[in-house]
DNA sequence: CTAGTATATGAGTATATGCTCAGATTATAA
DNA sequence: TTATAATCTGAGCATATACTCATATACTAG
């Protein structure tokens, strides 16, 4: 038991890296995990195509679940999870008229965001 | 066949969604095909952790893969795979000293990009 | 040349993900 | 109330993905 954790530790220290200064630069200006995570669910969240086309429809007004299930050619149900997805993000949010949910964007960031990075991908 | 065809068409046209208009304003500023696939690619490329702990570090400066190894904590060769996906979306470049790859952004845009996203995040 | 170092790559595997389907909610209307 | 519409949700399945392992490649030193 004692030996195996040694071995362990032994070898994740058997360090061939090159540049220590580089590395506790980096690790001095590191994430902390929280904001990790949150970078990369944000980021997972845009990096779907289904959710891609929602947002940048959204981005032109609020649409119902339906509108946008006819728009991007998915059923509603599959469309209603990933507004749920982009929900829990803060990404959308909607309102109720009716039996009828409207979802827009939460704010201004990630129309911009959509906007410069696809300017970026086709500099 | 022609049946079978027709039942397709009447099946996709039976559209209860109620905002016809938003539809087709949606459509008319659609992304094409190839905008999307590289819009969800380059953020799919973003929403991963360990990417980020990658692309984090390489905005202070170029490190080689066994500093990033190092740096994150995984094997060299998981890190090796992920500069390759970065490398491919050209988010990342690299020079040869030697035997040693020093792998850096490619350029301005994604640095920008985290320290914007983290900042709207904190919000 | 050989030995060693740094990195790349293909195959395999466990987990994550996006969709479909069936059934549950919520609200309107008769 | 019941019927219908709009949406949500859990389960199941097929594919995608992130890692490990073994091996290959590229370079240096001797």
């Amino acid at each position: 038991m004692e030996d195996q954790q040694q071995a362990n530790i032994d070898d994740l220290c058997r360090c061939r890296c090159i540049h220590e200064d580089r590395v506790s630069l980096a690790r001095k200006s590191a994430l902390s995990d929280t904001e990790n995570s949150h970078l990369s669910h944000f980021f997972k969240a845009l990096g779907d195509p289904s959710r891609l086309q929602i947002l940048w429809a959204l981005e032109k007004g609020e649409m119902c679940v339906c509108d946008l299930a006819a728009f991007i050619g998915i059923s509603e149900s599959a469309v209603s999870h990933q507004l749920r997805l982009l929900r829990q993000l803060q990404i959308v949010v909607n309102r109720r008229d009716g039996a009828v949910l409207y979802y827009r964007l939460n704010n201004g960031y990630v129309s911009s965001l959509l906007q410069d990075t696809l300017k970026n991908l086709n500099r």
